[in-house]
DNA sequence: CTACAACCTGTAGTAACTACAGGTTCAAGA
DNA sequence: TCTTGAACCTGTAGTTACTACAGGTTGTAG
């Protein structure tokens, strides 16, 4: 109604975000309480919408919301950068140990799907090999 | 007690399957209802605790529980090496897609983190670069 | 026979949402 | 002004794959 209120709706159209994910964000506190309608309807500003597609780029990059948190603090002034660049640096480390398991993992699979030699017998030599390993 | 019943402790042991888990996969049902104790203790054989080790192997594969439901349906020869081989390639293909995606990202968190330039400085170019992205 | 380790059931918690049910408010058209 | 129905509200339960209790029972070694 008034200028740059928008509701919930329309905050969940203009981000992406579900509306039920935006009322999670607000309950876990990671989102800030909005102002609300004569009626009890949430009204949000350009701060919360910011805060929510800020929110919503850190779990694209992989960061927990816990990790989310501590980045929020940060923008907020409460802590220093130094936070910011050992969390990115974890999470570049744990990313680049999930590539390698991954990556073992397919080779694991591209073997076993080798193994698999489509007859339709009852046996089948991956479950076996399975089995045995 | 008798030979090669094995109570739960030792199944976890000899598996490292923790014991909540195990009776977890029996509620489940992707591990079958054990033989009892006269006092109401679990007793294992040796097909119980391969079938376990099995469902361990195919998590650690990346696996879903209902995956491995279908793959031990196959081992119990309800469905064709067919399945088999589609499940596996199906989960080769995600794997694929999860490597690339965390490659995207790694290269993206590797960009932010250099523009973080560990100084104290109350704004942070990384928060500030995540704020309009 | 007594300790006490190991077991039992059942419930609740974890992460990050999603999906209802059952009720209220808002806004546009008649 | 009234009505209708879309959009909103709260609160609870479900998802995946476990893990962690609490509070009680059984097994076994000394």
């Amino acid at each position: 109604m008034s200028d740059n209120q928008i509701t919930i709706g329309r905050l969940s159209n203009s981000t992406g975000v579900n509306i039920e994910t935006i009322r999670y964000y607000e309950k876990i506190g990671i989102l800030p309480i909005p102002h609300r309608s004569a009626g009890g309807h949430r009204l949000y500003n350009r701060f919360e919408s910011d805060r929510l597609k800020f929110i919503r780029r850190c779990r694209k990059l992989g960061f927990s919301l816990d990790e989310v948190r501590t980045l929020l603090r940060v923008g907020d002034d409460q802590f220093s950068c130094d936070t910011v660049k050992k969390i990115t640096e974890n999470q570049i480390k744990s990313i680049r140990t999930r590539i390698r398991d991954l990556r073992k993992l397919e080779k694991r699979l591209v073997e076993l799907a080798d193994q698999c030699n489509t007859n339709d017998n009852t046996s089948c030599p991956m479950i076996n090999a399975l089995y045995q390993s």
